[in-house]
DNA sequence: AAAATAATGTTGCATTTGCAACATTTTACA
DNA sequence: TGTAAAATGTTGCAAATGCAACATTATTTT
């Protein structure tokens, strides 16, 4: 899996985070990270543990936006932390490397060897951000929960390569990625089975087409 | 604006451009350019007219994941581009500068004086991306046209700092991006007009709550 | 192991939506 | 300036969906 000390041995990767100022804060489980946080321009690298990003809506409906496990970042710059609207809540027990966003531009960084890689795992992860999004807006935009689902097993089916795979969420994370309501899922998923379109065991799910 | 040169003279810019082997082609309206070009590792970057990214459908509908206007950034690495999925369409005679994607953190580059600047840009231009994409999001996980549609006008209005503010599009090409019925659209705005929650003219809205 | 809690499955019903088919208005352009 | 084409507006109706209320099955906790 990708991570941005990918191609940096542990000892640069010290040398590095001592560079760029890093902290490293533990959370418990359940915690809204960025109430405690305070700071102008970070990058969030999840060292140990997962978090969702979570907006709150006027009406108090909330929307997960992303889930980042391990190794991934998050940040006011390179995602998008409205500190108003947005949470940023720990999954699990989770550790978080603080980098200041601009120290990753500081000539003393710039001018060490593994500089390069390290610029091109930030963009990396990025990247993988944006399809990850791509991916969603592609499920999103379909318009019957039926369409929702079978755009979601083919992208599931097409990274396993193969027709058989396992979905990562319960049924009631599914729903909320997919923004449909459960029992209106599970019905749809029934209709699926009885009409021969897939086989579902658990959360193995095997494509009949 | 942001782009990718920001910050940078027009005679650096020409140095950078370069050293990255950049090469400019035009484009005519509505033409496939993903069809003519065939690199592996790319940015592009539109320097005239615009872009949108299309994700065609098993089933033949096509989705528009992105519009890309003039100074904004796309390729295969830094997006997501499944030449076999997707098209990219000029909307209007276009004019785009490759670069290629390995040879942004060549040390030549990395040496010059102007590639924090350089870093930083495209940084940025990747996380306004990723931004749009969030609120795209947050939008498509409105479950009604009349939620959709009154959070698409909130982010309008917060941006603009206003309650007055114009839609940039068309209503057929909003239908596609709240990934609605064109007709039901229009219903639901006839609505929210006569229950007194918006002010309609052409295409300036204004929030009466 | 029992109790509590969480996840999953089911179904009737009202509401919302897409779809189709058409009318009207605006814009492009020959 | 007149005509074609595109955009916008309207409406009936069938289909899909959310919602609510509940049953059943898993999982965790004490």
């Amino acid at each position: 899996m990708e991570n941005l000390f990918e191609n940096i041995s542990s000892k640069n990767r010290e040398k590095l985070l001592k560079m760029l100022k890093s902290q490293s804060i533990p959370y418990r489980k359940g915690v809204n990270i960025l109430s405690n946080v305070n700071r102008d321009n970070f990058i969030g690298i999840v060292d140990e543990g997962s978090l969702q990003i979570v907006f709150n809506d006027y009406n108090g409906n909330s929307i997960i936006i992303e889930d980042i496990e391990k190794n991934q970042i998050f940040g006011n710059l390179i995602s998008s932390i409205n500190s108003d609207e947005c949470e940023v809540i720990t999954k699990e027990k989770t550790k978080i490397i603080y980098i200041d966003y601009d120290n990753i531009t500081s000539p003393d960084v710039i001018k060490t060897d593994f500089y390069i890689a390290f610029v091109k795992n930030l963009i990396k992860l990025m990247a993988t951000q944006l399809n990850n999004k791509n991916e969603r807006i592609e499920i999103l935009t379909k318009r019957t929960i039926r369409d929702k689902l079978l755009e979601y097993f083919r992208i599931l089916s097409k990274k396993k390569g193969s027709k058989i795979f396992t979905i990562p969420f319960s049924f009631i994370e599914l729903a909320n990625y997919l923004s449909v309501d459960r029992s209106a899922m599970t019905r749809e998923l029934k209709y699926l089975k009885t009409e021969g379109f897939i086989k579902v065991d658990g959360k193995r799910v095997r494509l009949l087409y």
